[in-house]
DNA sequence: TTGAAAGCGCTAACAG
DNA sequence: CTGTTAGCGCTTTCAA
């Protein structure tokens, strides 16, 4: 069970609560004794238990960082931001990965729960927040991460989605492409809904052009690939000559499927392609994806900054939103002059 | 601080200790007494503290792992692998990042500890293993991850770097190129010392062949580019035929650095490129690379199964060895007749 | 089938 | 400056 503070103190032929004194407020303590205590320490190879530190204290010193998916990078680059942020106040960010389900991400928001986190960081999945309204009324301040704002009630760091769709239909069309196919989902998802409104608004406002969504099922180079393979058919035939991925993972994906088989596609010549994230594949691809980038370690860091003001002062939830910013490469070059 | 046992029970009208069997042995509590505990507990929105649960059973429910670099796709791959083996047996892993800091490193182990996780899995950034033989002879069981075997006494999983480093030259000397370049580092992590000195075997038996070895700080993508950008001029002078990076992430680095600037050198044409660990990014570059796969997920899950081998056992600890496999895209294919 | 109580390791308040 | 002690929330004996 590993040596305890009190094994310390007989050690060292002081107290107990000598030895936390040492540990904590070595100030108070006889330089001879700290001396003394630290010999302990280091013969026992004592290690503070943090279970114990941690129910003593009401509280953790961690922050819990619900993350929709690990395997992309872009949430990789959120949790660097949040670490850093985290470690000026001395705190530590814990990652739990939902893998885009429902169940694994309330299971983890439970487990921070339980360990009575200094907070949850979440990008929730589902549209109904009233399980983080529990966890809030329990005492857990909770901020909603890369999230639109119709809850006011808990702060937030995002990125306007529809902005960013916008940009990203908006450059298609200037490029020349009329018809659009918008892969990405699953479409209870809410910056998938978002960045396909913002993408649909910009196409309603071109004369015949129009905009196709293809929803997949996971928002992840497999998903992207095979779709990609199927819409080889339709680029062919002319009826898609432009596709708006969700994200980069499906785009990378998507333009594998295009370029795969013994049919492929030209891109950006039979149809450009744009992603969404910036990660930093995206520049690497076959054909180099244009982009909606997004501040991913800024939304972070500010995730952990508007927690820590919750936490202080009852003041009103501040909402932090970031302009999307697109990223041009060869992907998305104009049509060959339609 | 949250609702605690006390007030359920209170609520309930019964005492702690059978709130506390109605959570944990249900078929000792009489039914009627179950349903009003459960009422209460719904009620107040209990949720347990875990702080409390592992003081009173002295071990946490969650196994720690260490991860090199969670911006590298191998390793939250290997983390998928270890979170359904740890599933399994209702355990939690705990994910942190190390950043390539052996400071870093370091803290995250001790966290662990203080966490008094049911063990470590951690692939080692430094040579010295003593830290960690200390951990473990404070109680809690280490696993070497994804590393060599020189100190047999920990439990290891592996791929053979030696064997995947040959490979990957072998290859590429096979395809007539003779004057190879190696990209990796830093140089003190085993892994990437294996690869090399494989590499480094299989042209010493090739007469006339040669191999650069070209140090980076960190195995990123920023820091391949950087190298491949500086190697555009020595292919361009016929100085060097071949690349093989130590890792994916350097490989699509120095495949844009190389395919940059105002005098791109031609992949595979002027110069071939091999990988390491083919995570799915590498498929999808502007050449599709060449790389030597690893089983990331069963490295992941092993580890998890050798935590619980030697946490039942006294038994001899196990060392698991994989074999690399060599995956041919097109970026490495053969010279055009030198 | 239930209640009472000890004790896990730690910190902080208080007494000396 | 140091020792003693209560109590954080929980599980598990032991008695009833």
């Amino acid at each position: 069970m590993g040596v305890s503070i009190k094994e310390v103190a007989a050690r060292a032929g002081v107290s107990v609560g000598t030895v936390s004194n040492v540990l904590n407020r070595p100030d108070m303590v006889k330089a001879e004794t700290v001396e003394k205590v630290h010999a302990a320490i280091d013969e026992l190879g004592y290690v503070p238990n943090s279970a114990a530190q941690q129910l003593r204290e009401g509280q953790s010193r961690s922050i819990g960082l619900v993350a929709l998916d690990i395997n992309n990078p872009f949430f990789t680059d959120v949790a660097r931001g949040a670490e850093r942020a985290a470690a000026l106040g001395r705190h530590t960010v814990l990652l739990a990965n939902s893998g885009e389900s429902i169940e694994r991400e309330i299971s983890n928001i439970e487990m921070f729960e339980r360990q009575r986190v200094r907070g949850v960081l979440v990008s929730p999945l589902s549209e109904d927040l009233s399980r983080l309204r529990d966890v809030r009324k329990r005492g857990i301040p909770v901020v909603l991460v890369d999230r639109g704002t119709e809850d006011t009630s808990f702060p937030s760091v995002a990125v306007d989605d529809v902005a960013g769709g916008e940009l990203a239909a908006r450059h298609l069309l200037e490029g020349g492409r009329r018809r659009l196919a918008f892969v990405g989902g699953p479409m209870r998802i809410r910056q998938i809904i978002d960045r396909y409104r913002g993408a649909a608004a910009a196409v309603a406002a071109v004369d015949e052009a129009t905009i196709t969504s293809i929803e997949t099922e996971a928002l992840s180079l497999d998903e992207g690939m095979r779709v990609g393979g199927e819409l080889r058919a339709l680029v062919a035939r002319g009826e898609i000559d432009a596709v708006f991925a969700a994200n980069d993972l499906l785009a990378i994906g998507v333009q594998q499927g295009l370029l795969g088989g013994d049919d492929p596609v030209a891109i950006p010549g039979d149809v450009a392609l744009v992603g969404y994230d910036d990660i930093s594949f995206a520049a690497a691809a076959v054909v180099p994806i244009t982009s909606v980038r997004q501040p991913r370690e800024l939304i972070g860091e500010t995730a952990v900054a508007l927690l820590e003001e919750v936490r202080e002062s009852e003041s009103e939830p501040r909402h932090v939103v970031f302009e999307p910013e697109l990223v041009v490469r060869s992907s998305s070059a104009p049509a060959p002059t339609a």
